[in-house]
DNA sequence: AATTGGCACTCAAGATACCTGAGTGCTAAA
DNA sequence: TTTAGCACTCAGGTATCTTGAGTGCCAATT
């Protein structure tokens, strides 16, 4: 077991590196927090933590810098989550009060993340697993083109625009409309595919193919809904602690664009802190990621399904702000997605 | 007026220097391009130059730079643009050829100008400003919640959730869609504001709250149509090139996100070459954009609305095969949004 | 008048050496 | 277990040299 004081030391370790950037030595330790012992003592305690991999010295005799390890012991043990500040809290309860659809209100909250914790900020759309179809709409654009419209929930609509290629006329568009949503509503987005399996049948032989074609954009629509996007805001904060990345701060920014990789990385965090989980470094198992953490949390919106919002920066970052900054983030799309 | 040779060695040099990121000096230029003088001739033509001030030299004997002017004169009289090659033609039909909407179509291109590039690529949303409405909807979504839809073009839909604050009937709903429509369609976007002015006054006492809150989010719907969105991809790529960004990466980064710098900046900027146009370095009357160039063509829609497509980079850029991609996906986006 | 060879000159960038000081690890005493 | 003392290490700063690509200019040549 590591003694008492010694974990103390990590703790002053931690938080002086994240200040000040330098490898910290013993006598900074003692001199700038309130260590009742001399330098030499703390030194004893240093050889304990770099004997356990907490810390590292970057060369022979100079100051030592946590590891990802020492990180992460930090954080899951010493690091008390700094509540957020009231200004801060009522930033984001007026920010995001007035209602609106699901892209304004998680664009915003991206944005206002990234601003909150001076990081990179990530933000996924629900997947809507669970969801079902709450209407659908046929609304005519021009003379040969209709507006899909698919209403799954009450924040959640997608559009799209089907050209029938060639002139309709207005009773058959309704029949559509009626028909489709007689099949549809109240139906869980699962079963979606299989409920429109013999929806051209019922029309006359000569619309077959125009049935057929919205059919499969329907289909497209929902898929859409399942398929998983991301928004991000806040690259400059990343690039200016490109020197804290190591060099890769490329290699990251070409991954979170890309967004598979980005997807799969923040979804295999499960919550743990305060409804938040966080990847450092080398946990990542990623290599372009070796000196990056993550920090996300679920929300969840009306039908329980949740998705992730986070924050993703240099190892050598600002642990407990960004933690209380996801989870009010978190908190706050839940209260106001899930109804 | 400069001697024939001399612009030859301009080009020769900005060529050269493109490729290598080195200052070019005399004797490089002798050899690697074909000149049929010595060094010291080459060098006389350099002192024209410099003392046009197309080139510089980085310190007092290295090879020479183009400048910003340098450039210029590259662009305006030098540079033969490269017609795109097959594939890339290919894939720019094709990729953008299955028509959907403009969210959509939007997104393919900016990502593809930005592989076709290697640049960071950006594009506007169409203004609408001379569009007119085509219809309005009115779509339940909860109890409490209407989507209301407004469609302004084939392409061009925009929706916004409007909480009623109380539960209403069917019946309400019909009205309030019919009558918007029969107010709206057809009208231009300009004169919407006005032609519900009195909107409210057809309702009973009761209604009036709800429909001034209706009448309010018809004019958002308006507004944002009118507001200037953009969207941008690959900021990989100009991370990439940071060394020749003069280390201001970061501001140029922020800059573009902000959106409303950029939005000014790709504005200031007519169609001139290849229906394209180039800022480079200074030009950008920027001090955040000094080190930058901005290739933007104009695309029009169906209104004959135009709005811009374009990379920036750093001015040390294929100007060649930028302008040229830039263009084709200009005339693409043109074709495929005017019909 | 344009071109060229010759030559002295400049200066960034790399190599080398040296110094300094923060910080260490270890030992022996308290 | 803590501490003082001390020899040791090494990154990073400074100073000095060297090298070579490249220049500007002049006098000779075409």
């Amino acid at each position: 077991m590591i003694p008492e004081r010694s974990i103390e030391v990590l703790r002053a370790i931690v938080q002086d590196y994240i200040a000040t950037r330098e490898p910290v030595g013993s006598k900074a330790l003692v001199e700038r927090h309130g260590f009742e012992v001399s330098a030499a003592t703390i030194r004893n305690d240093m050889a304990i933590l770099e004997e356990e991999e907490l810390i590292v010295a970057p060369h022979t005799s100079s100051g030592r810098v946590p590891t990802d390890k020492g990180y992460r012991l930090f954080v899951d043990r010493l690091n008390q989550v700094k509540p957020l500040s009231n200004p801060e809290r009522h930033a984001i309860e007026s920010f995001l009060s007035e209602s609106a659809d699901l892209d304004e209100v998680l664009g915003k909250s991206v944005r206002m993340l990234s601003q909150l914790t001076n990081q990179m900020a990530v933000v996924q759309y629900p997947t809507l697993g669970r969801a079902s179809v709450r209407s659908v709409e046929v609304v005519p654009v021009s003379d040969t083109k209709v507006l899909l419209i698919l209403v799954t929930d009450a924040n959640r609509i997608q559009q799209h625009v089907l050209d029938l290629g060639g002139v309709f006329d207005q009773a058959f568009i309704g029949e559509v409309r009626a028909k489709l949503n007689t099949l549809l509503v109240g139906a869980p987005l699962t079963t979606v595919q299989d409920k429109l399996t013999a929806f051209e049948d019922s029309f006359a032989q000569e619309r077959r193919a125009v049935t057929v074609e919205v059919v499969s954009q329907i289909v497209n629509l929902v898929d859409a809904n399942r398929s998983e996007k991301i928004l991000v805001a806040g690259a400059a904060h990343l690039a200016r602690r490109e020197s804290d990345l190591g060099g890769n701060f490329t290699d990251v920014l070409e991954a979170i664009e890309e967004q598979v990789v980005l997807l799969k990385l923040i979804n295999e965090l499960q919550a743990d802190h305060n409804g938040v989980s966080v990847r450092i470094g080398r946990e990542n198992q990623l290599d372009t990621f070796n000196t990056t953490t993550v920090v996300v949390g679920d929300y969840q919106n009306q039908s329980a399904e949740s998705a992730k919002v986070g924050v993703i920066g240099p190892t050598r970052m600002d642990y407990s702000t960004n933690i209380a900054a996801v989870s009010a983030v978190a908190r706050y799309l839940t209260k106001l997605l899930g109804n």
